[in-house]
RNA sequence: UGGGUUAUGGUGUAAUGGUAACACAACAGAUUUUGAUUCUGUCUUUCUAGGUUCGAAUCCUAGUAACCCAACCA
């Protein structure tokens, strides 16, 4: 009651009808097909449907619409199931259009005894040529007329494997002439001498998905089928099926789907990126997969999050990248380790600083006191991050130059006395001198520099490989573009280093631990990382003010 | 004989006839041993034209634009 968020249109029908005593409880249902991989549109309908099975005390199933054999594979239930569970929702039953196989064969049987279906020997382009246009109606087909016996005769042999694929399927008898393409003696059943990956060899006539989904909402009691706006058409089929069959009345319901910038949200589009190699893999980290949004080091948190707040209604949206950016920033930033780490090492020498010595300082691992303090080895030689360098400092610049003063985080302020430059003019060390007394946390100097910088000790190093990932695609909206989305994608999306240097007490996460590398971004431990060879990946930079500013001349 | 759906700042989402608000983005500034975080402030909005009303984002009329529908896919 307290709470005064506004409702979106779907919770408010929802408490209409527990208002009314339409429905004690609700029941919702998430219904992929096992197809693919699921990705971040499919969490937004992820958190709705559970969300709302949550919110009104109802239940939620997870319901697998496999009724196409040749589509459909056990490994896409596995990982289904693994990113549903992975998102941090709780199925009450799992399911599959494929277990009511039986029943559904059951209802079409009634549809043909009711003269409301009939077997059609059509070839599919006769079908398409008879079913005219948006704009012109269709016409009957010849096998309309069959009578129920001779219906239910050839549904059965269809049934019994008599007939080879496409030879005939079996139609709904609605209207040729409807304004809806949908209601013009749709499909219902068509066959297949597939194999499927649940119930094998046992049936060759597979039910489309306007004769399996309804349905199948109505048998599981479904009091809410919520599905995305492209279903709009179907949904006056839907509530025909219901009625005709005189089952339980689940409703349809449609939102908009999630669109974002600079990704691609299609299946179809995300299978060729894997299957062409323009990425590695399904989990790919810059795939917006469930899967490789969690490998790049996505929280669960920050994804339910980003479901919450982009809202759920009906008009078209194109999200910010941005907007699930800040998601993940402000998660991460509560709970990641910091840590230091530098990806683009450059020599740099403490020339006052006693051979062979080696302090050890200590460094606070989060971003308040209870997550408590390490100790960080310290020595004459560090690695420092060759972008905190300049030869000649620029206007602003409040990091290493010539003359320039800095903190070395944790540790010491230095003072840039000169550098060394390889054969190739390229700077290869910076010489320095520390101030003893400006030792961190006991800093007796009362000096002050503008600019801190991470850095790791040389002798103490670890090596790592480090991949750091950009937007896929070069534009908001490749879909929309002309010509294939493909001509749009970004050819830097990865870039790997190979020879960062990382501070000793990463050898010692998982990759469930979350790290912030100090004024780098946020990392995780990629699955492919080992203890002989770390891999890091990089979840999100940080905001970056200076980047800005260095842009803007 | 076409039908359906949707229009609110740069992007999303609210406001359910009564002060157009919240978040992101952007831009300024303060604090900072992360140019991060945090804090403060600025910026811009009801598709168009009529109408009803004391009062319209909301109701009415007529337009306009975008998206969806003609797979033996889901």
């Amino acid at each position: 009651m307290s709470e005064e968020k506004s409702l979106n249109f779907i919770e408010e029908i929802i408490e209409a009808d527990l208002e009314s005593g339409k429905y004690k409880t609700i029941l919702t249902r998430f219904p992929p097909e096992p197809n693919g991989y699921l990705h971040i549109g499919h969490a937004k309908s992820i958190c709705l449907n559970f969300g709302l099975g949550l919110k009104y005390g109802g239940k939620t199933n997870l319901r697998f619409d496999d009724t196409n054999p040749v589509k459909e594979e056990t490994e896409y239930v596995d990982s289904i199931k693994e990113d549903v569970q992975w998102l941090g929702f709780n199925w009450e039953k799992e399911l599959y259009a494929s277990d009511y196989f039986e029943q559904l064969y059951l209802f079409a049987v009634d549809l043909i005894k009711k003269g409301l279906a009939y077997v059609d020997d059509s070839s599919a382009e006769e079908i398409a040529s008879l079913k005219g246009t948006p704009t012109v109606p269709g016409m009957d087909s010849a096998n309309r007329s069959r009578t129920i016996d001779e219906n239910l005769q050839l549904f059965a042999q269809m049934k019994a494997g008599k007939y080879a694929d496409g030879e005939k399927v079996l139609r709904a008898k609605i209207d040729m002439a409807s304004p809806n393409m949908h209601m013009r003696d749709p499909l219902l059943y068509r066959i297949k001498h597939a194999h499927h990956h649940r119930t094998g060899d046992a049936w060759c006539i597979y039910p489309m998905y306007d004769f399996a989904h309804g349905q199948s909402d109505s048998i599981e009691n479904i009091t809410h089928s919520i599905c995305t706006l492209e279903f709009i058409p179907h949904r006056e089929l839907y509530d025909w099926m219901i009625d005709k069959l005189e089952i339980f009345p689940s409703q349809q319901y449609e939102f908009a789907r999630l669109n974002m910038t600079y990704t691609v949200m299609s299946k179809r589009k995300l299978l060729q990126l894997v299957t062409e190699g323009h990425v590695q893999s399904w989990d790919d980290p810059r795939m917006p997969t469930i899967s490789g949004m969690r490998r790049r080091g996505f929280t669960a948190e920050s994804i339910r999050t980003f479901c919450d707040k982009i809202g759920v209604a009906r008009r078209e949206n194109m999200i910010d990248f941005s907007l699930l950016e800040f998601c993940l920033r402000e998660d991460l930033n509560k709970s990641a380790l910091r840590v230091m780490g530098v990806l683009d090492p450059l020599k740099l020498i403490i020339t006052n600083y006693p051979d062979g010595q080696t302090e050890e300082l200590v460094s606070e691992n989060g971003p308040d006191e209870a997550y408590g303090t390490r100790i960080v080895p310290f020595s004459k030689e560090l690695w420092v991050e060759r972008e905190d360098f300049m030869e000649e400092a620029a206007k602003k610049w409040f990091r290493l130059a010539p003359g320039a003063a800095v903190r070395l985080k944790s540790a010491y302020i230095i003072k840039c006395d000169g550098f060394t430059k390889d054969a190739n003019g390229i700077v290869n060390e910076i010489h320095c001198s520390y101030l003893p007394e400006t030792k961190s946390g006991h800093d007796t100097s009362g000096m002050s520099v503008k600019g801190t910088i991470h850095w790791v000790s040389v002798t103490h190093a670890v090596p790592a490989e480090v991949r750091l990932y950009e937007r896929l695609f070069k534009v908001e909206n490749p879909a929309a573009e002309d010509g294939d989305f493909k001509e749009y994608i970004n050819e830097d999306s990865l870039k790997i280093i190979s020879n960062a240097w990382v501070e000793h007490s990463l050898l010692s996460g998982t990759t469930a631990t979350r790290y912030q590398f100090l004024r780098k971004g946020y990392f995780c431990l990629d699955k492919e990382s080992a203890a002989s060879k770390l891999v890091f990946n990089r979840t999100v930079t940080l905001k970056d003010a200076w980047s800005k500013e260095v842009k803007k001349h």
